[in-house]
DNA sequence: CCTGTTACATAACAATTGATATGAAAGATT
DNA sequence: AATCTTTCATATCAATTGTTATGTAACAGG
């Protein structure tokens, strides 16, 4: 960005608390179905603003996912900064129970729920959200291949399996969420599934 | 139903055939983005003959869904159907990941897929599919409570989580084959799933 | 051949969808 | 204070949403 602001009326509304409030929305009611007029009303700012400061509104759900996916500890992150490829999983899987179930924030997963099903107008953002969760499988099973090559699981061990389950069992426990399960039971759910990897029990 | 019909025109279409082709337009592209225009289209049925025969919209997609459930074999009877608990969970996996990569069904499952997120509008058919979720997971969680006390599984298993995490991973792997898994790999991804299970190893 | 009943196609309904045109208003710069 | 640039609020746009009124056509029973 070249400068912040130099001429001209100022913005009258926080850009990012607006943009958090769409997102909130979004990660509510999906894409499609989150009207132009529910995000006025819930970012209480008009449309006219909502198109100069963001774009239409597919523009609008992309920074609301950027906003999503961009936090202080991301999917990636995680990976990471996990010692094994074990624990990369271990700790994807809580963080998604955890975030799934948060006080106040919708129930399950943006990436998961936002653009499952939607119009043939709307297949570029399911695209894109495709094209997310991709991106973190295919980190993962990246790490897992790591982990065979250094001894921690065995060399037979299916990555891309194990990389998809770990991708499926968040996709489901955002579902899970949404239908009403509590914290302790996505918990319980993350740890049975992490029995389902090579070596030893869950913890 | 008292008689199948006596008096006046009779119907022009095959309300069976009719009623398939809006399951198929509401398994690829869910309850609200499917519109009334693409419904008499790919039914090739008016919307008035439509309201006639089925009721409004959201009648026609609870036939529909009645219809996806309805088959020859459903969950219900894959699980009763099944000699140990163990056995139900894998067949239910599989049986997932093969009906979810129909060559001409729409990737997915309709009831994972359909109205996951929605406004507030068809809250109550998101409801319906959330009961129908929870009745499945409920069934099977019966099953791994027959299971240990038939001495199965160890007596401390966790029948909830199991159930929960079997259920997570279908949801799972319906959004892998939305996002293009293929067969072979949501099938890998089933058995990998069933490592998780007590008492040995997959298959 | 009537008559009653049902289904048909055409057209239209009010409401909502995402997206703008328009002119007034607010601040910075000169 | 005059000017310039940007944002504001109001109103409105065409298109689409789900749904239905209306008149005609098709069949069964008398």
């Amino acid at each position: 960005m070249p400068s912040p602001r130099k001429t001209g009326r100022p913005l009258s509304f926080d850009k990012d608390a607006v943009l958090n409030r769409a997102m909130l929305l979004f990660w509510r009611h999906g894409f499609e179905a989150t009207s132009l007029a529910d995000l006025t009303a819930a970012m209480g700012v008009t449309a006219p603003s909502i198109y100069a400061a963001f774009g239409d509104k597919k523009r609008l759900f992309l920074k609301a996912v950027e906003r999503y996916v961009g936090g202080p500890v991301t999917a990636q992150s995680l990976i990471d900064d996990a010692p094994t490829a074990r624990e990369a999983a271990r700790c994807l899987l809580e963080a998604s129970a955890i975030g799934f179930t948060g006080a106040d924030t919708p129930p399950g997963c943006l990436l998961a729920s936002s653009a499952i099903s939607c119009s043939v107008a709307a297949a570029d953002v399911q695209a894109a959200l495709a094209g997310i969760r991709r991106t973190i499988e295919a980190h993962l099973r990246e790490r897992i291949d790591q982990g065979i090559a250094a001894g921690e699981m065995p060399a037979d061990t299916d990555a891309e399996a194990l990389a998809g389950h770990v991708m499926a069992v968040i996709q489901g426990l955002s579902t899970l969420a949404r239908d009403g399960a509590t914290r302790a039971k996505l918990l319980r759910v993350a740890s049975a599934a992490m029995r389902a990897w090579p070596d030893g029990p869950a913890d």
